[in-house]
DNA sequence: GTGGTGTCATTGAAAATTGCATGAAGTGGA
DNA sequence: TCCACTTCATGCAATTTTCAATGACACCAC
């Protein structure tokens, strides 16, 4: 048995990926006959057999099942050193892959990463919204703006601030449904709120009041939770300093009601010897600052 | 710039490890003109040189240390997609890594897998004492014992029990030092404690007594401290059922220092289709309760 | 049924990779 | 100083890998 080399792990991960040797070897940029000559040399080197043949594909046995984790992680690697070996590693340009929580990704980092995009012009962003927080330990992604604290030793970790949250609704909505002037009035009108993901409130000091809430929209993406009240859809709960940006938005009983996120922002410990991606941190953090501020400004506004 | 293989990866890690392009080779059954080849390729790929070329050797640049935890990574999903083809999968044999404490690895475990060379005569351990516990999620091993729960999402864990620890001496030394009957007496004596890992202290409930204590020896390795212990250097503080074993050692005060530390069997989520593993993993968890229950026996016994 | 589209397997030729042998150059010890 | 030993670089031959073309088979729509 002689060893395979990687090349023959990469084309197991495409064939497991694609369902086909022609996939794999589209995917590869190969042809289908060598995909087929690499499978073939590793069920050779094991002994066993890795796919049964059909004319409409292969199909992976339980021992190719098995090595499926392992090629995943092979490939997650492999993408991470492409991404640091995409800019010279000692100049600020290249990739960076961002994971953040749906509404940070898609409401929140937008607007500073077009400030990015003029402070670090060579830097090419890669965002990945995404509400798990294993992904940086397997390599998914270089940065990731998260709202609990990484509790694992390799990451690095720095603590931005506490985002405030509070219900909000647009006026039209309020002179249709009425405004209410309390927790208990606005339980009983009903609220946007997540569909399977409770655990997500769990996650929130402060916001125990929802549990018991009714909800007239369940949704667990809190973009979807945004729009919804941005369309007058009802009451729901959002970050203050993105309702601060709709002037439709109207605050109610920020005084009541005020549960705080912490901002953390994580990267991968090993990475520290990468400029490009200690300077998108580091702008990140400078960034996110500003807006766990302006949040902070907004709320102080709304005097008791 | 023509996209490297996954083999040029392996021979970068290969020689970012040797420290030349010989030692790679050697390392990897290639000769040096290949891994020349190679590296040169990755670093016409990138346009940016990876090493500076001196007669004994490549000195890396920033650039290939930027990559290198990377081709680590990949280095490791390797072994791990290797370990894991070792056996069918489907039937129970191939190679196994476990990771554990250094005590548990070397004292408590090597009785384990006596008896399960018998059970599964097809597995082949291999046994990682590392007192890190990032370990399982990048692949460093497919099984762990901890003694802290395991806080990331992507492991299965299993709680086994608690074992108990306590302060031990020999009779000789007893009857040299004095025996002491009060913990005050133990702290004024002096222990064998830890060295610079005082962070494991913390992480015993029960054991904040321990902090206060004059140290007369100490290492951060647990099994060292019981070599101590066994040699008549000192007190020292181990485990119940570890302790049963040698008649020469005598329990102190059980009933007033009882500190107890969580088993936790962990493996990787994604390894559930390996067969190999799971028996493994159930093996082991039903040898550790019984080690467990055997320490629980043990301090029972000390009756008041 | 029939044509179209997808799949894998096989062939032999082209292209790329690898290895061998050698040269050059620096280091350490006698 | 010279020799032994290490390193990397280079040129060329041998091997391996890859590709293109083709055949065979299965499925789906018409």
């Amino acid at each position: 048995m002689t060893e395979p080399g990687w090349d023959h792990y990469r084309s197991l991960r495409a064939v497991l990926d694609g369902g086909s040797l022609s996939a794999a070897a589209r995917q590869l940029g190969l042809t289908q006959p060598t995909i087929g000559h690499h499978i073939a040399a590793l069920e050779a080197a094991l002994g066993v057999p890795l796919f049964t043949r059909s004319p409409r594909g292969l199909t992976p046995t339980e021992t190719a099942l098995a090595l499926r984790p392992h090629a995943e992680a092979m490939a997650l690697a492999a993408a991470a050193l492409e991404r640091t070996a995409s800019g010279g590693a000692g100049d600020l340009s290249g990739h960076v892959r961002i994971s953040a929580s749906d509404v940070v990704g898609g409401l929140v980092l937008p607007g500073i990463l077009a400030a990015m995009r003029r402070a670090l012009p060579g830097i090419v962003v890669e965002l990945a919204p995404s509400n798990l927080s294993a992904d940086l330990l397997r390599q998914e992604a270089d940065i990731a703006v998260r709202m609990v604290q990484p509790t694992q030793g390799a990451l690095v970790a720095r603590r931005i601030g506490d985002v405030g949250l509070g219900f909000y609704a647009t006026r039209d909505y309020l002179d249709f449904a009425g405004t209410p002037s309390s927790l208990a009035e606005i339980a009983a009108q009903g609220v946007i709120g997540p569909d399977r993901d409770m655990a997500a409130l769990r996650g929130i000091p402060g916001a125990g009041d929802l549990a018991g809430c009714r909800f007239v929209l369940r949704v667990d993406s809190q973009v979807a939770q945004m729009a919804a009240i941005r369309a007058g859809v009802g009451i729901g709960v959002c970050q203050h300093a993105l309702a601060a940006e709709d002037p439709a938005l109207v605050p109610l009983l920020p005084h009541l009601f005020r549960p705080m996120l912490p901002v953390w922002l994580v990267r991968h410990e090993d990475l520290r010897a990468s400029r490009r991606i200690q300077a998108v941190f580091d702008f990140l953090a400078r960034a996110l600052g500003d807006y766990v501020a302006r949040g902070r400004a907004v709320l102080d506004g709304y005097s008791p």
